[in-house]
DNA sequence: CGAAGTTCTGGTTGATCTGACCAGAACTAT
DNA sequence: ATAGTTCTGGTCAGATCAACCAGAACTTCG
């Protein structure tokens, strides 16, 4: 390729294209881990050891192989992490990019948010480093000392997993194979901090088919008594929305 | 190596943590610039002049320099390609970092969405090289020959903005400062493929206050006549999301 | 200048959706 | 047994939505 024709007036288009005169990058994947914990919205973060940030919480990443997906090196970061081999759901969010925000060199990141649903299995997972699950809002309110631009990046995802949940089917992965309609709704409230009302959240799923499927079982009552809940398990419909819809104004209190 | 820990001049760098033993990565920014011409939305594409992919069509883009921002980078981009200063919006969408999408190095983009109500300017500032504005319908059918993974990129573009329609206020980018509800209606139809009554629309977003601000000016008759329209200017409202839902069924044909 | 055609703008109406409340059923714990 | 809790279905008023209709305002053609 002997055309040197880098003359346009101002584009400045490298005819040759020299790889190694560009600069580089280191890149990462970082993965927001959520769960349920007690119908509280929950992230995991672990404590860094080192410095830069050495103390502080952060949320659970590593680089990127050349040879790997994007897709895939979050995929295996989750894994190392918590000792899940596959979330519920593992999407990407958003990259991260700015000057500053790694002192050590420079860092592209990438935010993916995962969803987990069995949380015994996080524990199992993290070995010896301090690991711990921490409710998304304390992180959110700044109690929690965060690492690099790790706050920001938490708070992107949760607003993408706000929004998603009324566009998507992400609500059924916070929940296990078979659930309860209570369960599910509790998701819905946690994430959007609202209540529902039960009998109408009912219609909303169980009216039209392919939402929720009754499995025949029912779930053992819950500590309070009560009558025991049906359960159900994910139907097709999900992967073209949800069936909740955000509500603007509600006069029960949160 | 033979130190554990290497001291340098900004603090301690943890064991085993030397950032040049992490693989590099070329990290650039692309572009997809959209607009819309005759009630129809297109995508600027610009042709390859050399390998790979040589002749083939190619959204803009470039690198991105370790001393700026990725939304700067995108923003430098956008205005090196179009002689714009600045978009109407700009907004990240999405990540691509697989292995082989560029045959020459490893390379991870970062996709931006830019939305322009100036098409005049985009001829401006388009050099020799040859950039077209193509259809997007055209684009996605398959009917444009394109570069790296930008079908795919382009795509998840086009899903972004369909979804952002509803919940952003991504519709006013694309009309001027001033506009008539036909020509903001033009928008909604053009995205969604579908057509709006307009007389519902009209309520939609002038029945309450904050969309839609009157300037008490009248746009000109189009070329077919008819009563002038009503010039109005955007609201405040549109940043806590747009007023007209995606509606599911039509009896109407599209 | 008048008629026809086009677009804008407001009105109406019936269907659908939403939010809120009520009550009985089913189960647990005391 | 009885009280307490949760699940489940019913009802109903108000809000929202989709579709259609008609007059107003303007341009172009004859």
């Amino acid at each position: 390729m002997a055309t040197n024709t880098t003359r346009t007036a101002r584009g400045v288009k490298p005819a040759g294209y020299d790889p190694s005169q560009y600069p580089a990058f280191a890149v990462t994947v970082d993965v927001v881990i959520l769960t349920m914990v007690d119908g509280e919205l929950h992230v995991l973060l672990i404590k860094r050891a080192q410095d830069p940030f050495g103390g502080m919480w952060a949320i659970p990443g590593g680089f990127k192989l050349p040879t790997e997906t994007l897709d895939a090196a979050a995929s295996r970061e989750l894994a190392e992490e918590t000792g899940v081999d596959a979330a519920s759901l593992l999407a990407q969010f958003g990259a991260y990019g700015d000057p500053e925000r790694d002192p050590r060199m420079n860092v592209v990141t990438v935010g993916y948010v995962a969803v987990l649903r069995d949380v015994g299995a996080i524990e199992a997972g993290s070995d010896a480093a301090e690991a711990e699950l921490h409710p998304v809002h304390d992180v959110l309110a700044g109690r929690i000392e965060l690492a690099f631009d790790h706050l920001r990046i938490i708070g992107d995802a949760i607003a993408r997993v706000r929004t998603d949940l009324e566009v998507t089917g992400i609500a059924t992965a916070f929940v296990g194979p078979t659930f309860t309609l209570a369960e599910l709704r509790a998701v819905y409230e946690a994430v959007w901090g609202v209540q529902l009302d039960s009998a109408n959240f009912r219609r909303s799923v169980a009216s039209e088919q392919g939402w929720v499927i009754p499995t025949g079982r029912r779930a053992p009552s819950g500590a309070a008594g009560g009558k025991p809940a049906e359960l159900f398990k994910a139907g097709a419909a999900w992967k073209q929305g949800g069936p909740i819809r955000r509500p603007r104004s509600t006069k029960r209190g949160a």
